[in-house]
This record gives structure tokens, C-alpha cells and sequence, in this order.
DNA sequence: GATGAATGAGGATTCATTCAT
DNA sequence: CATGAATGAATCCTCATTCAT
């Protein structure tokens, strides 16, 4: 696979066929498993299926994990990475205006996570959550919470500094999550817009919050009709 | 059951046995299969437990879909009732503002549709889709079409008669229909919000629709901040 | 049947569709049954089939036949006439050779019996036997035997006239028979013989007889080389 | 679990769980499997009876053969050795007179395959045939036409040698098969022949060929009256 | 009698899980 | 550690049989 490598790695040189990086194997299950679970739902998931996509065999993968119910917990544990601490840092040493972090939060959300497998785990939630009751828990406490509380903050910055009018935070939220839900949808479900139009998510998320802003607006009409229309 | 049986007889009362009811029997399976795919997914539900719910035995259900997946089919052509030429008649003779015409648009549908167990149906072509490319296309030349073109028409009414500016259509349509996913996923998903939060969706629509209005608006600001905030 | 009758009888006249013979229904059950146990086995043989075959319904067959079992029975019962005392007369009246008499037997056998549907109970018996001991040992005794016992007799007859050798008698019936079985076989079995050849019975038997009697026959060689090929 | 157990644990011995046995495990199949679908049926043989015989669990079958139907005809497939090339260099090297040829034909083909459970697969071709046309056809190009060849063969030898009279190639290679069939079925059959009567294949075949021969002896009477009597 | 809706035991098939190698 | 043969519980589906109408 490296042909072109003259000193290649000696662990790769002595053992080149069967020791292929022996503590990277979970995670080589965890990505193929995500891929599967996302696309073809839990139950129609056959662990063999898991395997062979990470390149090893059936009973590996109960070496790693107990059971198939615990191989999608980790699935999901392992793609909700908590990164809303270092969003939260990072969107409080912001100066612009609450418009432009607005856009640039949900920007910054897509190309990080949407547009990554990692958006995968919230079509699971929404497919399969009822089997998982305690892990639907943990991504409300790990995933939806922190989100909801980052874009709340936002939002109420806006509010604060006068940019935005005092709409209801509750419902403001759920119209941002409501757009990166589409977002989502639109990528991981055939049934979620007209089936072969393609969505360009930052012109998107560019029209949604362009609309968003001129009615949160206390103001007037807008600059920039062109992204409107 | 036998309601106008006075002295009814208690055998047949408490287990009426083989009761001949052809007419209705595809209906009841329907409702209990539709509630049954949609709560637990079409691989977790069996095909016993929907004849139970329908109060009839195992056999009975292969009576009258020939196999499961069938029934999964049968559910979903039963559920998407073209209502779109009747709803588009409706508007078309509507008089007042796009802007009321909006709201009550999504009002109709949430109390129409959204509301009731057809809105299963979305979150069913959301979870299960990919196992069935077929009845996907039907639901989106069914539903997703017809509904799209319907709320188009409407943002395109107020656009031709000045109340609305130009947007971009096909991505207004979408801000639109977000909302009405995120009801669905909100009835339907553990996953859709905060857990245990509850959503008055007529209060979200309310707000949804004013602050969409609000940025389609060509005028200035609002009258009415009490529903924002 | 009933061809000749003028003024044909009222019941069928006033109910022509509905009134069919009540009493012949038994019988057309019987003939639908044994055509479809023949071609498709016991198991493979549904009674909804064998009901609408007959024209009735399925719980029709029910009050006629207390099981499949019990239809099984009664098609191979129907369908054994024990027709041996019939022709043991016919044949004890003979008075031409014995060799002619074997050919005529034969013969008789198969445009009575092998090239009707009655013949069909033979491949039954040989395909179904093991599930039914005892109508397999009814079969033996109403046919096997009393026709072993007709064959054995002709042959006999041939030997105490000088006719034929005096070879073994049980052999020489089995040779008789395997004879009509091929023939049997190769009308109810796809795999009797070479797939697209088709066997012309009587040609067939002709040519058996020959040259069995040219091996039984006492004498020289014989006079009719000409059906022998 | 005790591999280096030099006395063997009892309980191992006799139910050696988990065995390892990928190369024999097939074959062990088919033989049960033939077994099974000769004795009562394709329908009436259960998978897991099948499974029971060859000492393995239900699953494990299927782990083998996709299908029951597939396990049929991988049983057909496996029992259709054409040994038909082999037969025929033996045959052509023959030196002795055709009667004794066809004779030894017959017995051969008795020994090595008529006597053994191979045999049973023509009684399943009768049997079952109509279920599975392409394995009849298989069954018709690898078993019939060959066999029937090598017959024809035999006797055309006899022919061109002038020990046989000129028959009808066709008829006489029937009659050949006849008896043939006659010895599979009065062994898997219940109703081949009478009842408790048992046959003596060797002596049926000899009888048989020399019923034959005589009648196609071009020459006189014969030597052995012994065989026919 | 006739019907056909309803039943439920029976059997094929799948696949997560185990464990000897 | 890794493998993959073996297992058997779980579930779909069939169809003989019953019985209310």
C-alpha cells in the first residue's frame, strides 16, 4: 500500500500483512459501524457487515465490544465529542456583531460536524433512539443541551448589545436547530427534500439566517437583498 | 361493541371469537402497524404484536398483506392522502393577507396532519427509507412535491402582490419546511429536542412564521413584539 | 352422462349455476385431488387448490373429506377398482395363444388403466408410500397383488399349454411389470426418461412382448422380425 | 477445551461440542440430507432433522447450503458422479460375447450404484422432479442420456457383431432401463413391488438378460435353462 | 349445505453470540 | 489476539383446520 516508501516504518517492514495497528482496530469498528447504522438503521446492521468493512472478522469485534447494543452506544459516545467548551471560548473572545457570529456559528457547525459522519449519530438518534433510552439521555445531556445553551448565548448576546429585538430565546433556538436538523436530514435520509435536488448547506444557512437576522432585526430593511433573493 | 344487544351474551362479549369483519380488518391493521413501525421502527416490530394490537391472531395480518414489508407499504400509500388539491382550492380562494395565509397554512397542516398519527408517516420515510427506494419516490411525488409546490405558491402569492420581498423560493420553502420536520421529530423522536421540554406547536408556529414574516416583510418593523418575545 | 335425456331434468334447468350436483361433488373433489397429488405431491398439493380445482370452496372439501389425509385416502380408494374379477373372467373365456393373450392384456391394462388418470395412483404410491403404511398395504392388496396374480396366470396358462418355457414365474411377472411401470413413469414422471422423447405406449408394449416371448418361447426363432425393429 | 488430554474425557467423546469439521461437514450433510429426501419427501424433511442426523445443530446447515432447495440440489449434484466416461473405456475394451456384456453391465451398474443410497437420487428425480425442472434437466443430460447411451452401445455391439438381431435400438435400451428401475424402486419404494416380498437383485437381472437375450438371440434355443427356471 | 374469515401449530431462515483452535 | 465454525433463540410466513354466518 506504501510502495513508494523507502525507509518505511519497521513494525510496517517486519510484519507488513497482519499487524496493522492493533490499538487502532475500535476505532476502525466505530467508523464502519457508524457508516452502517446511520445507513441502513440498527437492527438491519450485521455485525459481520461491521467487520468485514473494518477489515477483520466476525469475532473481533466482540473482542472489542460486548454485544451489538454496546457497539452503538460507543458509536455514539465516541462521535459526541463535547467540543462545546472550545466553541464556547472561542465564540466569548468574539467581537463582530451577533449577526455575523450567528452565521458563523452555524457555519462553523456544518463544515466540523454536519457535513461530517459525525452528523450521522443525530439521524440515529432521530431513527433509533427509542431502543436506547439511556444513550438518547446522554446525547440530550452531552449534545443537544450544550447546543441549545451555545446558541441561546448567542442569541441573548445579541439581545444584550441591542442587535436583536427580545424574541423568546425557547423558540428562537428551535428555529436555528430546526435549520441544521434540515441540514442533517438532507444528507442522511432520502426523504428528507425532493429527492434529487441537491442543497448547497451554506447557501443555506446563509438564507436562513439572513431571513432569521431581518426579522430578529429591532432595525429596518436590510443591506444585502442579494443572498435573500 | 354490540351496542344495541341489551342482554348481550358474555362469551361473546368478552372474546368474541372469530368476528366477521372483513371490511374493517385492513383498516384496524393499518392503524396498529402504523403506530408500531413508527415507535419502534420496521425491523423491532412484529408482525404478531401488530395483530395483537389489531386484536386479531398472527395468520390474520398475512391475510391481508401478503408480507411484512408489504404491510410497511400498505401503511404508507394508506396514510399519504392527496389532500393537496383540495388544500390548494382552499387557498386559492383565499383573500386576506399571505401573511395570515401563511400561518394558517401551517396551522392547517399541523392540525390536520402533523398532529395526528399520519405525521408518523415523515418520521417513518425519515428512519426506514433507505430499505424501500420505492415507496420513498412515491411519498416524495406524493407528499414532499405536492406540499412543496403548495407552501410555493403561497410565498409566491404574497411575493406578486408586494407583501413579501423576492427571496430565493426554493430555500424559503425549505426554511418552511423545517419547521414543520422539526414538529414532526419533536411528536415523534426522543431525539427531536430537550427531552423532557414540552412544544405547544401552535405557539411555535406562531413564532416561526412571525419571524419568517418579519424578514420576508418589505416594510418595516412589527406590530406585533408580543409574539416574538 | 346424461346425454340423451330430452326434457332434461328440472332442478338443473331452473338453478343452472348454483345447483351443480350436489351429489357429484365428492367425486369432483376426487378427480381434482388425485390430478394435483400426482403432479405435485402430497405436501406441495394445498386443499384451497384441490377446492378450486372443484369449484368449490375451501371448507367445502372439509365436509366431504375430514382431512388431507383422509382426501389422500380416498382419491387412491376411489380410484382402485379392483376390475381384476372383470378381466380374470375375460381372460379365463380366452381361447387364442397365450402370446396373444399377454399382448391383449397388456394392452387392455393401458388404454384402461396406465393412459387414464388412474394410473396416476401408481406414481403416487411409489412417491407418497412411506407416509401411508396403510393405504400402501390396501394398494398391494387391491392391485399389486390380484395383478401379479392375473399376469402370473397368463403366463401360466402359457406354460401348461406348451406355449412358453417354464421359467421362473416370479421374475417373469416382474418383467411384465416393470414394463407397465416405465410406462407409468414416463407419463407422470419428468424423470421417466430422456426429457423430450416421447414413448408411443403401444409400440412400446408391442415391442416388450416380442421380445419376451421370443426369449419364453419354446420354439425357433420367430416369424414377425418386423416389430422388432 | 482438554486438547492434550491423553485419555480422552468420556463427555468430549461422546458429545464433542464445537468440533471443527469445515472440510467433512458437507458430505456429512448430503449423505443425511439424501437419506432424509428419499425416505419421506422434500416437503416432509425437516431442516433440522436434517442437521439432527449429520450430529450438527439447525444453523449449521445453513451455514453450508443457503436453501433447503439448494440442499436439494447440491444432494442431486453430489450423487451424480459421471462415471459414465470410465464405464465406457471399460466397456470398450471388452473383449467376451455382448450377452455376457450387458449382463455385467447390469450387475456392475447394480453394485456400485443401484445397491447403494445413490440410487436413491432417481428415486427423488421420480419423486420430486417437478419441483425442480433445471435439476431434472441436469439429472436427464448427466444420468438418462448417458446411461442410455452406454446401452445402446452395448447392444449395437451386439448387433454389429451379429450376435443380436437388429431390434428397435430404442425399445430394447427401455427395456433395459425398465428393469433397472424396477430394482430402484422395489428398493426405495414401498409400493414397488409386493409387499414383504423380498427380491434378489442379482437374480433378477440375470433373469431378466436372459429373457432378453433369448428373444434377441438370432440363434437357436439356449443353453441355460437353469436361469430361466 | 356452503362459505371464507380466522386461527395457530409448524418449519425455514437469520444472525448475534460463543468458543475451540 | 484473531479467527470463523457452530449454535439456537427469534421471527416471518404457510396452510390445514375450524366455525360463525
Amino acid at each position: 500500500m506504501p510502495p513508494s516508501k523507502p525507509f518505511s516504518d519497521p513494525a510496517t517492514c517486519l510484519a507488513p500483512k497482519r499487524e496493522r495497528r492493533k490499538e487502532a482496530r475500535p476505532g476502525e469498528l466505530l467508523v464502519a459501524a457508524l457508516e452502517l447504522f446511520v445507513e441502513k438503521g440498527f437492527a438491519a446492521t450485521r455485525m459481520e457487515e461491521v467487520a468485514a468493512r473494518a477489515g477483520v472478522s466476525k469475532g473481533t469485534v466482540f473482542l472489542y465490544f460486548p454485544s451489538k447494543e454496546e457497539l452503538f452506544k460507543a458509536v455514539v459516545r465516541e462521535n459526541i465529542s463535547g467540543r462545546f467548551e472550545e466553541w464556547n471560548a472561542e465564540f466569548l473572545a468574539y467581537e463582530g456583531p451577533s449577526s455575523d457570529m450567528l452565521h458563523h456559528c452555524m457555519t462553523t457547525w456544518w463544515h466540523r460536524i454536519g457535513s461530517t459522519q459525525a452528523s450521522g449519530i443525530s439521524k440515529l438518534m432521530i431513527s433509533e433512539g427509542s431502543h436506547f433510552p439511556d444513550i438518547v439521555e446522554f446525547y440530550q445531556n452531552e449534545v443537544v443541551q450544550p447546543g441549545h445553551a451555545l446558541i441561546r448565548q448567542v442569541l441573548q448576546r445579541g439581545i444584550d448589545r441591542g442587535e436583536f429585538r427580545a424574541v423568546n430565546l425557547d423558540f428562537a433556538v428551535y428555529g436555528v436547530v430546526a435549520a441544521m436538523m434540515f441540514l442533517i436530514l438532507s444528507k442522511h435520509s432520502a426523504a428528507g427534500l425532493q429527492g434529487n435536488a441537491s442543497l448547497d448547506p451554506d447557501a443555506y444557512i446563509a438564507n436562513q439566517v439572513a431571513v432569521m437576522l431581518h426579522g430578529l432585526y429591532a432595525k429596518k430593511p436590510l443591506a444585502d437583498p442579494v443572498v435573500l433573493g
